[in-house]
RNA sequence: GGGCGGUUAGCUCAGUUGGUUAGAGCACUACCUUGACAUGGUAGGGGUCACAGGUUCGAAUCCUGUACCGCCCACCA
C-alpha cells in the first residue's frame, strides 16, 4: 500500500522553488545525456547557448522573458528525448563594468589612472569575484535548466584564448586593419565605439549661418557686408578646423569663387573653396564649411581633395591647442563663445531652430564626437557576403519572418567594425610594437618577440598595444567559443552547430549577425539554425522598462511574491509580441498556479487509499465511462497542438492551450462531472475513473513542466511517491517523457461529440435557471427533449452527470416535446432542455421570451439561406465549407421548429 | 529621409494560409461561501474589427491610399 500524501492547503512557491532547484542541479539533470554515455553518438540533440548577460547585470524583465522561452523550450526537448545542452555564460561587457568600477572608485575619491592599469585591473577581477554571480544565481531563481558545470565567462581563459586566434586568424586573411578613420567617440569614456555603439537619438539643435570673409578683398572688417559668403552648420565650434568651404560643381549662384580662398574667422587661416558633388545645394545656403577631422563626410571630401586634417578636440571634448584662443574649453563652452566672438564681429547671420539625430554612446547616454584617430577594424563585406549566402541557402531562417528583412539589409549595406577601445578592461589587442613603429600582430608575447628577433636579428623591447577589444568581439565567438575552440574538443564536435537562438531585436545587428559571419569564417558553418526574435518588454507606458526610468518591475520581487512559476507563465501568455507589463498581468499566472494546486489537491483527496496510480493507464480507453474517455481525447489533442506551437516558437499560444485545458476542460468540466462517481459509484467504476483521473493529472505535470517547472515537479512528486509502478518512474519530471507514447492515447471524436451533448443540456439548464432567477440551491425537474434519437439516448446514459452538474431533482428523456407544456425551455442544435417551474410559470412572459429567441434565429436562417442558394458560393467554396453551413442550417432550422412549437403551446 | 510593426469589447491583447452568429484575460452586472480553489463558480452585458476605396460568391484577414501610435535604421552640413 502507497502511503497516504496529501497536498498543503496553499502551495508554498518559495520553499517548493528552493528546494527543487537545488535538487535538480546538484544531481546533474541539466546536464546533457550524452555525458554518461560511451561515444558521442546520443541520437537528436537540441543545443542553445543562452545570450550571455552582463557580468554587471541583475535580472530584469528582458532577462526574464528571455530565458523562460529558453527554458520551455530546452526542458521540452529534453522531454522529448533529445540529447539537450543549454550553454549558459556572462559577458564582460567592457565598457560598462569599466564603468561601474570606476564609480565605485570614484566614491573612494580614486581613479583609474592613479591606480594604473594593473591594479585597476586588479579591482575588476575583484568586483567580478564579488558581485560577478548576481544574475546566474537568478537566472536559477527563475527555473533556468543551465548545465552550470559548462558556464564560461568570456574573459576566461580558453575565450581570451579564442578571441586571440580569431583576430589572428582575420589579420592573417587580410580581414584585420589598422588605420586613421573618423570614428564614433565618447568624450566620458574615452574610447572609440561602433557605429551599432552609437545610438543616433533626435536633439533639438540649431543651424548656425555663420559668415566667411573672401581673402584678398580687402580686411574682413571693411567688406563685410559685399565680400563674403555664408555657411550653415549645426557644430560651429568644429570651424576651429576648417579646411575649406565647398559647393556642389552644378551650382550657378557660387560660380564666381571658383579658385578664391576665403578667411577662415576667429583664427584668420586662409582656406581653399572647393567643388563636390556631396553637397546638397538645397540644404542650408548650399555652402559646406569642410572639417575632415571632425565629420565623416567632410573627411571625405578631404581624402578627395588633398586637404589637411586638424583636429581641434583632445580625448575628453576639450578644445586643443589647434584652437587657439579657445583653447581647454569644452565642446559645448566653445560653442558658445565662439559664437559670441562671431556675434561681436558682426559675423554671426542667425540661427534657425533645427531637430537632427546625434549619435549618443550606448553606455552613458553621452553626445558622441565624429573623431579622427588610429584603431583596428575588421573588414565586414567579405564576412557578410558569407552570410548572405548562406541566407540564400536557407540555411538561417528568422522567427518571424520579418525579421530576415532587417537582418539581410543590415547586412548589404554593411561597413567595418571598429574594434579597438581605448579601455583597459577587456581582450588587450594581440599586437606588439617595437621601438621603430613596426608591429607584429601575434597569438603570444613569446611569437610576437621570436617575429621580432627574426626581423631584427637580435632580442627586442615590445610594448604590446595598449587596446582592449569590443566586448562583441569576444561575444561574436560565443557559439562555438563556448564549446572548447579553438581546441578540437568532444563538446565542439557534438554541440556545434547549434539549433536554435533565442534572443530580443536589439541586439540583432551587435550579436546574432556577427555570430552568423563569425560561425561560417571560423567553423565553416552557421552557429544556429533557427533564430526567434521574441518581443522586447516594455512598461505600461510603452517606454522601455529601466530602472533610471522608475518603471521597472523586478522580476525578483514577482517571484517573491508570486513564484517563479506565475512570473514565467505570465510573461509567456503575454510575449505575442511585445509585452507591455503592469504589476497586475501577473495575476493570470498567480491565479493559474492556484488553481492547478487545488485540482491536484482535490485529486489528491480523493485518492489517499487508493493504490492503483500509475504513470502507464492499462486500460482501453474504450471501455471507459464517457467522461474519461472525453479527457483523454481532449489530452491528446492538446499535447499535439503543443508541440505544433512550440515547435514555430508561438510560445504564447502553447501556453494558451494549456491554460484553457487545464482550467476549462480539466477543472470546470472533467472535475465536475467524475465527482459523483469518486463520490458514489460502484468499486469498480470509482477505481477506473480514480486512475484516469491520475492517469490525466500527472499527463498535465508534463505539459506544464516546461512552463512551470516548480509546481509540476512538487505535483509530480507527489503523484510518483503513490504510484503502484514508482519503480520506473524517472527520479525527476525533467527527465521525464513528454506525452505521449506511441498508440497510448488518441482522439476519440465519438466522446467529444457525445459530451457535448451533455455540456448543451447543462449549460441548458443553468442558462433558464440563471435567466428565471432561480437559486441554485433549489432543485428542478426537468425533462430533455430531443427528435435525435441518439442523442436523447446518450443524454439518458449520462443522467447521473446531468443531474448532478444541473442540480436537478429528477429528470425524464423524452422526444415529444408537446408533453412539456408548463415547462420553460430552451433548444440547442441537438437537444431541448425543459425544466418545470412549479406555480412560476408566466404564459405571457414566456410567450415574449420565445418570440424573441424565434425572430433572432429566423433572421439569421434567411441569411444563411440565401448564402447557400447563391450559386457563386456553392460553386466556389470548398465543399467541407458549404458542407459544414448546411449543417448548421439544418440545426438552426431544428432548433426554432423547437421554438415554435413550443410558442404554439402556450398560444 | 528609409524600413518595419500596430490600430479588434471600458483596458490589455488572441484571431495560423479569406469561409460558423469575431474570441480570451482583466474590469463590469446578477446570483452563489456547493467539502479543491472567492487567487473560486455560474450566467450575462459590451465590438458597424482606425478610415476610404478595391479584389472576391464571401474580407478583421488580400491589394491601394489616408490618419494616428510605436520601433528600428540613416554621414545632408
Amino acid at each position: 500500500m502507497s502511503p497516504v500524501r496529501e497536498l498543503s492547503p496553499r502551495y508554498n512557491a518559495p520553499e517548493t522553488e528552493a528546494k527543487w532547484y537545488e535538487v535538480w542541479e546538484s544531481r546533474g539533470y541539466f546536464r546533457p545525456r550524452s555525458d554518461s554515455m560511451s561515444g558521442t553518438d546520443s541520437g537528436n540533440r537540441y543545443v542553445i547557448v543562452i545570450p550571455p548577460p552582463n557580468v554587471t547585470g541583475i535580472l530584469h524583465m528582458g532577462h526574464a522573458l528571455n530565458n523562460s522561452i529558453q527554458d520551455i523550450l530546452v526542458r521540452w526537448q529534453r522531454m522529448k528525448g533529445c540529447d539537450t545542452l543549454w550553454v549558459p555564460g556572462v559577458d564582460h561587457a567592457g565598457i560598462a563594468t569599466q564603468n561601474v568600477v570606476e564609480k565605485k572608485l570614484a566614491k573612494e575619491k580614486k581613479t583609474r589612472q592613479q591606480l594604473g592599469r594593473e591594479n585597476f585591473l586588479k579591482e575588476v577581477w575583484k568586483w567580478k569575484d564579488e558581485h560577478g554571480s548576481t544574475i546566474t544565481r537568478q537566472l536559477r531563481r527563475l527555473g533556468a535548466s543551465c548545465d552550470w558545470t559548462r558556464e564560461r565567462f568570456t574573459m576566461d581563459e580558453g575565450l581570451s584564448k579564442a578571441v586571440r586566434e580569431a583576430f589572428v586568424t582575420l589579420y592573417e586573411r587580410g580581414l584585420i586593419y589598422q588605420g586613421h578613420y573618423i570614428i564614433n567617440w565618447c568624450p566620458r569614456c574615452q574610447t572609440a565605439l561602433s557605429d551599432e555603439e552609437a545610438a543616433h537619438k533626435d536633439v533639438q539643435g540649431a543651424l548656425y549661418h555663420i559668415k566667411y570673409p573672401i581673402a584678398g578683398a580687402g580686411t574682413a572688417a571693411e567688406k563685410i557686408n559685399e565680400d563674403h559668403i555664408v555657411v550653415a552648420t549645426t557644430r560651429p565650434e568644429t570651424m576651429l578646423g576648417d579646411t575649406a568651404v565647398a559647393v556642389n560643381p552644378g551650382d550657378s549662384r557660387y560660380r564666381h569663387l571658383a579658385g578664391k580662398k576665403l578667411v577662415l574667422p576667429l583664427l584668420g587661416r586662409e582656406i581653399p573653396v572647393i567643388e563636390d558633388d556631396f553637397v546638397d545645394p538645397e540644404f542650408g545656403t548650399g555652402m559646406v564649411k569642410v572639417t575632415p577631422a571632425h565629420d565623416p563626410n567632410d573627411f571625405a571630401m578631404g581624402a578627395r581633395h588633398g586637404l589637411e586634417q586638424i583636429n581641434v578636440l583632445g580625448p575628453d571634448g576639450k578644445v586643443n591647442a589647434n584652437g587657439g584662443p579657445y583653447c581647454g574649453m569644452d565642446r559645448f563652452d566653445a560653442r558658445k563663445k565662439i559664437i559670441e566672438d562671431l556675434e561681436a564681429r558682426g559675423l554671426f547671420v542667425r540661427r534657425d531652430s533645427h531637430l537632427h539625430a546625434v549619435g549618443h554612446c550606448y553606455r552613458c547616454n553621452t553626445m558622441v564626437e565624429p573623431y579622427l584617430s588610429k584603431q583596428w577594424f575588421v573588414k565586414m563585406k567579405p564576412l557578410a557576403d558569407k552570410a548572405l549566402q548562406a541566407h540564400a541557402e536557407g540555411k538561417t531562417v528568422f522567427y518571424p519572418d520579418r525579421w530576415t528583412k532587417v537582418y539581410t539589409h543590415w547586412l548589404e549595406g554593411i561597413r567595418d567594425w571598429c574594434i579597438s577601445r581605448q579601455i583597459w578592461w577587456g581582450h588587450q589587442i594581440p599586437v606588439w610594437y617595437d621601438e621603430d613603429g613596426n608591429f607584429f600582430v601575434a597569438r603570444t608575447e613569446e611569437e610576437a618577440k621570436a617575429r621580432a628577433r627574426e626581423k631584427h636579428g637580435r632580442e627586442v623591447v615590445l610594448r604590446q598595444d595598449p587596446d582592449v577589444l569590443d566586448t562583441w568581439f569576444s561575444s561574436w565567438l560565443w557559439p562555438f567559443s563556448t564549446l572548447g575552440w579553438p581546441e578540437p574538443s568532444g563538446d565542439l564536435r557534438r554541440f556545434y552547430p547549434t539549433s536554435d537562438l533565442c534572443t530580443a531585436p536589439e541586439i540583432i545587428f551587435f550579436w546574432v549577425a556577427r555570430m552568423i559571419m563569425a560561425g561560417l569564417e571560423f567553423m565553416g558553418e552557421v552557429p544556429f539554425r533557427r533564430i526567434y526574435i521574441h518581443g522586447t518588454v516594455r512598461a505600461q507606458s510603452g517606454l522601455k522598462m529601466s530602472k533610471s526610468l522608475g518603471n521597472a518591475i523586478d522580476p525578483l520581487e514577482v517571484i517573491g511574491e508570486m513564484g517563479s512559476d506565475a512570473l514565467r507563465y505570465s510573461l509567456v501568455m503575454l510575449s505575442a509580441q511585445d509585452v507591455y507589463l503592469s504589476r497586475e498581468k501577473f495575476e493570470v499566472g498567480r491565479n493559474f498556479t492556484n488553481k492547478i494546486w487545488n485540482a491536484a489537491r482535490f485529486a489528491l483527496m480523493n485518492m489517499s487509499d487508493f493504490s492503483q496510480g500509475a504513470a502507464r493507464l492499462g486500460l482501453d480507453p474504450r471501455q471507459l465511462a464517457l467522461a474519461d474517455r472525453w479527457i483523454l481525447s481532449r489530452l491528446a489533442k492538446v499535447t499535439s497542438e503543443i508541440d505544433k506551437a512550440l515547435d514555430g516558437f508561438a510560445m504564447s499560444q502553447a501556453a494558451g492551450v494549456l491554460y484553457h485545458f487545464v482550467w476549462n476542460d480539466f477543472c470546470d468540466w472533467y472535475i465536475e462531472l467524475v465527482k459523483p462517481t469518486l463520490l458514489g459509484a460502484s468499486a469498480d467504476d470509482r477505481a477506473r475513473t480514480r486512475r484516469v483521473l491520475f492517469f490525466t493529472l500527472e499527463k498535465i505535470m508534463r505539459l506544464l513542466h516546461p512552463f512551470m517547472p516548480f509546481i509540476s515537479e512538487e505535483i509530480w512528486q507527489t503523484l510518483k511517491e503513490m504510484a503502484q509502478d514508482k519503480a520506473s518512474w524517472p527520479e525527476t519530471l525533467s527527465l521525464a517523457a513528454w506525452p505521449m507514447e506511441a498508440g497510448e492515447l488518441f482522439e476519440d471524436l465519438e466522446a467529444e461529440k457525445a459530451l457535448g451533448l451533455i455540456q448543451q443540456a447543462v449549460v441548458g439548464i443553468r442558462d433558464l435557471r440563471a435567466s428565471l432567477n432561480i437559486p441554485p440551491a433549489q432543485a428542478l425537474s426537468a425533462v430533455l427533449v430531443s427528435r435525435n434519437a441518439k442523442a436523447l439516448e446518450a443524454a439518458a446514459a449520462f443522467y447521473e452527470q446531468i443531474k448532478t452538474l444541473g442540480r436537478l431533482s429528477e429528470a425524464a428523456f423524452q422526444s415529444d416535446f408537446k408533453k412539456t407544456k408548463a415547462w420553460v425551455g430552451n433548444a440547442y442544435a441537438e437537444i431541448e432542455v425543459f425544466i418545470r417551474i412549479e406555480g412560476v410559470l408566466d404564459p405571457a412572459k414566456e410567450r415574449e421570451r420565445l418570440s424573441g429567441k424565434i425572430e433572432e434565429l429566423s433572421k439569421w436562417i434567411r441569411s444563411m439561406r440565401q448564402k447557400l442558394s447563391n450559386d457563386d458560393f456553392v460553386k466556389h467554396a470548398p465543399g467541407e465549407v458549404v458542407a459544414k453551413e448546411r449543417e448548421k442550417l439544418a440545426d438552426a432550422e431544428k432548433v426554432l421548429q423547437t421554438h415554435q412549437d413550443h410558442l404554439q403551446l402556450f398560444q
